[in-house]
DNA sequence: GGCTGATCATAG
DNA sequence: CTATGATCAGCC
């Protein structure tokens, strides 16, 4: 079955809260998608499955998006205190071509802009399709709150730029931390070292910590 | 390999 | 119990 795009952020909303107390396997049953048991060999398939529902082209071509909106969607795993299991990707982290790249045109903040949170229960003792899908959150970073990214982002990107490979773990940054993102630890792709050569390294990725979409969470919960 | 979508697994 | 580092799948 195929579902429409939203022609308005009304209309994606709207779909959005219809959902919201809904259990997967209902859902998926409306639209004959079968669930998996676990998501073991299927980590990306509750994000790419309420993608699917709400309209957008999830997977094929990646034409119909909700870019036209300029709405980023993310589902987010959450326990019975309504607080995220884990952490948010964001982006893969670009680790050449960062030369006159600001927080103002970077990928993070590009993405960050307007996202559509989907909170969903992900309890691990609850079978998949009996996780029940929350309230649908519009976010836009406050001013507060893009402070802190922007810091975050420069202190990392600077690590990077420097090439500074070998100090970077996800400890570093607040609110956005750098960790892995690739198939593996073999995965790898082209940096510069500290020396301006350039190298084959684990590919990072820019990531939310839990703490900052908990807040999120916790604020526009009522 | 790059990018989308993320969760898994275990060290601490 | 939590966060870090590792991993899974599909498309281009």
């Amino acid at each position: 079955m195929v579902i429409s795009v939203p022609n308005s952020l009304n209309e994606l909303l709207t779909r959005a809260n219809y959902l919201s107390g809904y259990s997967i396997s209902t859902v998926a049953d409306a639209f004959n998608l079968s669930v998996p048991a676990d998501l073991k060999r299927h980590k990306g398939w509750i994000g790419n499955f309420i993608e699917h529902v709400l309209g957008a082209d999830a997977g094929s071509k990646a034409i119909q998006d909700f870019t036209e909106l300029k709405i980023e969607l993310k589902t987010i795993p959450v326990n019975d205190k309504y607080f995220p299991l884990e952490t948010t990707f964001v982006s893969l982290a670009p680790l050449t071509g960062n030369v006159g790249v600001t927080w103002d045109t970077s990928h993070v903040r590009n993405k960050l802009q307007r996202v559509l949170w989907m909170p969903i229960q992900g309890n691990r003792d609850i079978p998949i399709k009996d996780r029940l899908i929350g309230k649908p959150i519009l976010w836009e970073p406050s001013l507060q709150e893009s402070i802190t990214l922007k810091k975050d982002w420069e202190e990392l990107t600077e690590l990077i730029t420097l090439g500074q490979f070998d100090k970077i773990n996800a400890a570093i940054g607040e609110v956005l931390q750098l960790r892995p993102k690739g198939a593996n630890r073999k995965s790898r792709t082209h940096a510069y070292d500290s020396s301006g050569k350039l190298i084959n390294t684990l590919p990072l990725g820019f990531y939310l910590r839990t703490g900052f979409t908990g807040n999120i969470l916790q604020k526009n919960k009522m």
